[in-house]
DNA sequence: CTCCAATATGATACATGGTATCAATACGAT
DNA sequence: ATCGTATTGATACCATGTATCATATTGGAG
């Protein structure tokens, strides 16, 4: 079925994790990376039916785990607290600002964490592979 | 029924904010306050139940939603992607190390971050309350 | 202090999200 | 090409969180 050897980075991440390269992990994946940064299973689910109706419930929500589990993506509340909306952590990190008036979502690059990291490293002698990091507050049109 | 006014300062965030000072909602705050820090939406609930048998359970999540949207607590995933895990953000703020292997959370303080917020504040025109910096990758006993 | 309007509550029934189970299938190492 | 093992998809299930609405509580005005 999978004749197509173009694997991205991500799923390679998954077999050198000793992960099979199956159908519907590289169709998740592959909703996820065209995605845009932002969505929740609903979507997911939505999108990968879309793209391969074979493809079941539970196998959607198991490859979610994984990923989670290997900080690709990382789930986060933004509206309500029933459905999490899953983020892409392309380099290991994503970073945010959540404006709490409107709900906007406002990302940003250059956390400047890194040496807090590093730190940590030592101090704790933990080994950090990623981060997520959110402000919450105003965004600049709530904050007139 | 609410003779005391010995209001935590969390509590009479709340009413300057123009909200009601309830029982179900005093009682909510009360058991996050004294929670520790990580508790999820099923342990508030069996809490507030021993506490109060005759608060409801649709008291406890408008409450637990309300306390988000004032970014009192944060609703975060550790394990499952099924509930949240609330944290308290006690000065506005909150980190920890969540170990992707054992799933051990470990907190820290003097996230250096009050910099980087100022920047952002003024280079976005945003204004910031909170924020919640997690760090994922393996703990001190893990990575050995 | 009393009264009142507006806000919040509790009960119930409901919707939705996520999971356990298990026989059938596909991956990928050899 | 073969085979063991990881993974799948279907189903039925459970738990979490929510809409609804009649009742009750809050807190401020008078």
């Amino acid at each position: 079925m999978l004749h197509d050897d173009n694997f991205s980075p991500r799923a390679l991440r998954l077999r050198e994790a000793g992960h099979k390269l199956t159908n519907a992990r590289l169709t998740v994946l592959n909703v996820l990376e065209t995605s845009g940064g932002h969505i929740t299973s609903a979507e997911v689910l939505e999108r990968v039916s879309e793209a391969d109706p074979s493809i079941g419930r539970a196998s959607v929500f198991r490859t979610l785990d994984l990923l989670t589990s290997m900080s690709i993506i990382r789930p986060t509340y933004f509206n309500s607290s029933l459905t999490p909306t899953y983020v892409l952590m392309p380099d290991g990190h994503h970073h945010h600002i959540v404006c709490t008036n409107c709900n906007r979502v406002i990302e940003f690059e250059n956390c400047g964490l890194d040496a807090i990291a590093h730190d940590l490293e030592t101090r704790l002698h933990v080994k950090l592979t990623s981060h997520l990091l959110e402000f919450y507050g105003l965004c600049d049109r709530c904050a007139s």
